[in-house]
DNA sequence: CTGAAAGCGCTTACAG
DNA sequence: CTGAAAGCGCTTACAG
C-alpha cells in the first residue's frame, strides 16, 4: 500500500525545497529546464496528484456543486441531476447530492452542512414542506453569505436569486386547450394541494382554459391530491362517479394511476375517456396505452441551472449581475391516451 | 452580505488568541467559564460554524462518500443512491455523485478526480465498457492507496474488495422455475450480452432452470441485447416469430417492451404469454398489465454498501479485517403478467 | 488559564 | 534559479 505522495515528499526525495517543487510541476519558467524535468519525471513516476482539499483551502473555492432535491427516485429529479452532473464535469465541477425527502428539516440541515464550505453554490428545488411552511431563511441566510443558488422547478418568490423553470401555467393551459380542441369538453383536473407552487400553476393554467373556453369550472371534477398514498383511491372515485370525458394531471404518476382506474371501469382510452399527463417520463412512455404529456426537459433544466450557476461563481464582477430568471420551453407529446382528431 | 466568519475573526474581535477561541467552542476545561461563555456567545451570535475544508485538512478525512453509477436515470441506480444518501446522513457523511455513462474513460477521470482527496471512500458500480475491457487498474489503484471501496450489483471478481449484491444466478433460477411451475415450457430469455456481469449471471440461471426440468435450450428463443436502441426490433421479432408461452427477461425494459410486442401482436397476458422481469421498478408497477419482476431492493443494497464503508473507514486496525460480500435476498412480486395458479 | 508553534498540503509574492 | 515565509482555516501538544 503505497499512499498518495505529497509535495513535500518529493522535495524530500529530490533534496529541493517544496515552492521548488510546486513550481516545476507548473512548468514555471522560474525553474531551471533541468530541475523540471527532475522533478515533473519523479512526479509522474509516483502518481502525484494534488490534494483537492489542500487546493480548495488555499483558492478557497471548492470546485464542487451542492444540488438539494426533495427526492431522487423522481424520474424528473434524476434527469435534471444528470443534466447538472454533464455541465458541471465538462467545466471540471464535482457533484454533492442530498435529498430533503420532502422535509423542510432535512433541507435546512442538509444546506447548512453544505454551506460550510463544502461546495461553491447550489441547485436546488424546494420540498413540499418548505413550500407549506413558506419559511425560507435557511437559503437567504446562505444567499447573504455570498454563496450563489440557483433553484429551479418549485421555486418561491420570496427569494431572489437565479432560477430554472417552465411556464406551468402556459403549459397546463395549452395542454386543457389541446383538448378542448379535440372537442372534449368534461376535462376532470388531478392536481396537488396548492402550496406545492407549481401544482398551484399547473391548477390555474386548468382554469384559465376552460374560462377562456366558456366552460364552467366544476369543482367536482377537481381534486387536490395532498398525500400519495390516497391517490389512488381518490382518482379511482373520481373516475368512477363522474361523467367526464378527458383527465389533465399535473404529473405522471396521477396520469398513470388514472388510466389503470379507467381501464379497471372498462373504459376505452381514448375513445370514452382522454387523458394527458405532465413530466415526460418512463411511466408515460411505457404505459399502455403510452401517455400524452407535456415535456418538462430535465436534463435541460439541469444543465441551464449549472450553467449560471458556474457563471456566476466565475464571473469577477460579484453581484452587479442582475438575477436571470431561465424558462425552458415545453411541448406536448402526444401518444395513445389521446385521440388524433 | 455578512460574509462567514473564522475564528481568526473572532479572536481579533474579542481580543484573544486563535487557540483560545477553539478550545472554547469546544468547551474544553483549559479555559476559563468566562472566557468559554464569551467567545461562544460572540460566536452564536455571529453564526460561526467551522469550515469543513480546513477540517478535511486537517483530520485527512472529508467526511463524504464517492458514488460512481453508469446512469443515474435508471430506476434502480436511483433507489441505490437514495439507500447510500440516508445511511451517509445518518452517520455525517455527505455523497458525491459520478455518472460514467457507460463509458470506461469517464469512470476512470471521475474516479481519479475523486480520489484526490475529495472523498474517503467509494461506492460504485462498473460501466459496461469497464467489464467488457476488464480493465480495473484504476479501481486496484485506489485500493492500493488505502482508499476502501465497495463495489455493488455489476462487480468483479478481479477486484478484492468489500461487495454488495444479490444472486442473479439464483434470482434467475427461480423466477424461471416459477414459470415451469405454472405449466409454462416455451420460455424465451431476452437478455444482455454476456460482459455484463449481471446479464450472464441471469443467464445462466434461466439455462439451468431449463436444464434442471429436462428442457432443451433452444438459441432461438434466446435473445441477447447489446444496445438498448435495437431491442424494439429484436424483442418484436422474438415475440411475432417464436412459438413461445413466456418471457423471461433480464430488466424490466426489456420485460415491458415484450408486453408492449405481445399486445400489439393480440396475445393475451398473461393467458397466452406469461413475462417475468428483472428489477423492481416503476415500470413493472405501471405497466398494464402490471409486470411480475424479480424484486432487487436498490435502497437496501445502497443502505448495506454505505454501511460496510463507514463501517471500514472508522475502525481502526487498517486492513486485517477480511473483505466481505453481502448478499442482498430477492424475492418474486407476482403481478398481472404471471398466471395465478 | 492563555497563547505561540507546528502541521494538514498546497501556492505565490518576495528575498537572495 | 532556488527557497523561506506567509497564508488558506482549523486543531492540539506544549510552554509559560
Amino acid at each position: 500500500m503505497k499512499r498518495k505522495v505529497t509535495l513535500k515528499q518529493i522535495a524530500k526525495e529530490l533534496d529541493v525545497s517544496i515552492s521548488t517543487v510546486s513550481k516545476s510541476l507548473k512548468d514555471s519558467s522560474e525553474i531551471s529546464e533541468d530541475t523540471r524535468q527532475k522533478v515533473q519525471a519523479f512526479a509522474k513516476l509516483y502518481n502525484y496528484k494534488p490534494n483537492n482539499i489542500a487546493l480548495s483551502l488555499k483558492n478557497r473555492k471548492t470546485k464542487t456543486i451542492g444540488i438539494i432535491i426533495p427526492e431522487i427516485v423522481h424520474h424528473f429529479f434524476a434527469t435534471v441531476i444528470s443534466g447538472v452532473e454533464n455541465v458541471a464535469n465538462e467545466n471540471g465541477y464535482n457533484v454533492i447530492v442530498c435529498l430533503s425527502d420532502e422535509s423542510f428539516d432535512k433541507e435546512v440541515i442538509n444546506m447548512e452542512m453544505l454551506a460550510n464550505g463544502s461546495i461553491d453554490g447550489f441547485i436546488m428545488s424546494l420540498s413540499k414542506e418548505t413550500q407549506q411552511k413558506k419559511d425560507f431563511h435557511h437559503i437567504s441566510e446562505v444567499i447573504n453569505q455570498g454563496m450563489p443558488v440557483v433553484m429551479f422547478d418549485r421555486v418561491t418568490n420570496d427569494i431572489l436569486c437565479d432560477k430554472v423553470i417552465i411556464d406551468d401555467n402556459l403549459a397546463a393551459f395549452q395542454a386543457v386547450q389541446t383538448l378542448i380542441d379535440k372537442g372534449l369538453n368534461k376535462i376532470a383536473l388531478i392536481t396537488t394541494v396548492d402550496y406545492v407552487s407549481v401544482g398551484k400553476l399547473r391548477t390555474d393554467g386548468y382554469i384559465k382554459a376552460l374560462q377562456m373556453n366558456d366552460l364552467k369550472v366544476n369543482e367536482n371534477l377537481i381534486i387536490k391530491i395532498e398525500d400519495i398514498d390516497q391517490s389512488d383511491e381518490l382518482i379511482e372515485k373520481l373516475i368512477e362517479s363522474e361523467k367526464i370525458d378527458a383527465v389533465f394531471a399535473v404529473n405522471e404518476l396521477f396520469a398513470v394511476t388514472a388510466i389503470k382506474a379507467a381501464l379497471r371501469k372498462g373504459l376505452r382510452i381514448p375513445e370514452d375517456i382522454a387523458i394527458i399527463g405532465f413530466t415526460d417520463g418512463i411511466i408515460s412512455k411505457y404505459s399502455t396505452p403510452s401517455i400524452t404529456t407535456v415535456s418538462q426537459n430535465g436534463i435541460k433544466m439541469g444543465g441551464k441551472a449549472a450553467k449560471m450557476l458556474i457563471e456566476r461563481l466565475e464571473s469577477d464582477d460579484e453581484d452587479d449581475e442582475q438575477y436571470r430568471t431561465e424558462v425552458i420551453e415545453t411541448h406536448l407529446v402526444e401518444r395513445e391516451s389521446t385521440p388524433t382528431l
